[in-house]
DNA sequence: TTCAATAGTCCCATATTTCCGAACTACCGA
DNA sequence: TCGGTAGTTCGGAAATATGGGACTATTGAA
């Protein structure tokens, strides 16, 4: 049985996150879940021709720094952005990093 | 003779600013870049058990990530924030980032 | 001019991290 | 129960970071 690791908001680091969101293919991944309302990782998530093993290792990154919250939903994992726990960490940072991310 | 690499303000990316303050040690060079207006690498940049070599590097990091501008002045080296093409290129970011940077 | 000191870079060996193929687990439907 | 799909884990190779030591450039003093 697999058990995801998700920090409590207080534990999020701003240089977690920031090197979380530090790699192109991750800050796609958060922009696709936030256009999304629930993602699953390896389909929707953007750059399919990255190997599934590279991308759960992505996933499993911006879990560990916050990021995201995956929970199980039969054979998929959901994923979504944890807007609440960011905005009230550190106010505007999401939105001022991602407001430039499609350049 | 040092020559040193300083992009061009349309080729800073959001991921290599993103990287570049991704660590502990840069976050805190560049917040001391912008307390003091002018600052040398080694002495005033913050902690000072860093090896000179390692905190060369980091430097090197923030250069090319076209965070800082460096230039020689005599034996030393003076460090500037290009806040102006941050802003430019990525408004609101850095303020965002560095509101948070003392946690 | 020459010597010593200082700021910083460069080189290279080691340590850490990332990438990705392959094997594995979990769940669902037929 | 079997096969397919979604995702994790493992392990080795590749890339990157760290830091000691040698090197360069500049300045100031003898």
């Amino acid at each position: 049985m697999v058990q995801f690791v998700h920090p409590a908001r207080q534990d999020i680091t701003l240089a977690g996150v920031l090197a979380a969101l530090a790699d192109p293919v991750r800050l796609q991944i958060i922009q696709g879940l936030l256009t999304e309302p629930a993602c699953m990782s390896c389909t929707a998530a953007s750059p399919c021709d990255i190997p599934k093993s590279t991308l759960s290792n992505h996933f499993r990154v911006l879990r560990e720094a916050g990021l995201i919250h995956t929970t199980k939903k039969g054979v998929e994992h959901r994923n979504v952005v944890r807007e609440a726990d960011i905005n009230a960490r550190f106010p505007g940072l999401l939105k001022a990093i991602l407001k430039h991310a499609g350049e």
